[in-house]
DNA sequence: CTGCTTGCAAATGATTTGCAGGAAA
DNA sequence: TTTCCTGCAAATCATTTGCAAGCAG
């Protein structure tokens, strides 16, 4: 997608368009393995050194706020964020605290199924993650 | 489990039986629903004014360390603890971060049976856990 | 005894907040 | 112009840490 079409977003979600806002953007496209804040606000420093740390943690927040981006969180304890809004599940590594993307198609539509069928008393499901936990091997 | 029960396991891990690890497990077995480290701190302050935070922290990382409970993590922003350790997976509401616990046998032996036939590329799943979204309705 | 644990208080570090000035619409 | 955003620096708050004293084994 490209910073124009982005723009576009912004403005449909009533957002004003700002370097600062594209520069997240940008960082969230280079880096976008999960990264954390820091990870954010140290790839915008390189390019945007004026761009404060507080303007990204409300930039983050205000994505997270208008679903642009999803925070998603591991037994560690910074937050991490997530820039890939399809369907798609998680693998995950205790030992190093390492999360990769997984996407599988068959077994959404396994779960899909299954819950369309079941019902759970006393809550209504509009979405679903697998975490895989585990260990990647070389 | 009785705390004589539980002394047993400190001891079989190595771990010394103290006055305060046993009031963080009285404490666990109260609050069992994914409490935080607040609101175990606040349970043993009741009856154990004298046992300070640090202490909790610590006492629940040893937990960790020793799998003796599991870290569990929303999309907010503190710690929170589930002192089961069987397969279940949870209910999540984003609106005002609750989360329940969720059993659900037929769909573990789907998942597993599933993963037994598929292998993911460089990655061996030990576990999964499936996260629900969506709201609990009253 | 002797080493693991605790309590305390200070330190840390990620994230938030208040506010005055600045920029988008 | 008017509202929304940003930068800065101070504040917050959960969690960690260092260390002397305490207790379990």
């Amino acid at each position: 997608m490209h910073s124009k079409e982005f723009s576009k977003i912004l403005t449909e979600k009533g957002l004003k368009v700002t370097i600062q806002r594209l520069a997240v953007y940008e960082a969230l496209c280079r880096e976008r393995v999960h990264p954390t804040s820091e990870n954010i606000i140290s790839i915008i420093s390189e390019k945007y050194p004026s761009i404060s740390a507080g303007t990204v943690y409300k930039t983050l927040d205000t994505f997270v706020e208008h679903k642009i981006i999803k925070r998603v969180k591991t037994d560690s304890d910074v937050m991490r964020y997530d820039s890939v809004l399809d369907r798609h599940h998680h693998l995950y590594c205790e030992e190093n605290d390492r999360i990769s993307d997984y996407y599988d198609e068959e077994l959404d539509k396994i779960l899909l199924e299954y819950f369309n069928n079941k019902k759970i008393p006393e809550f209504k499901i509009e979405d679903f993650k697998l975490q895989l936990v585990g260990k990647f091997t070389p």
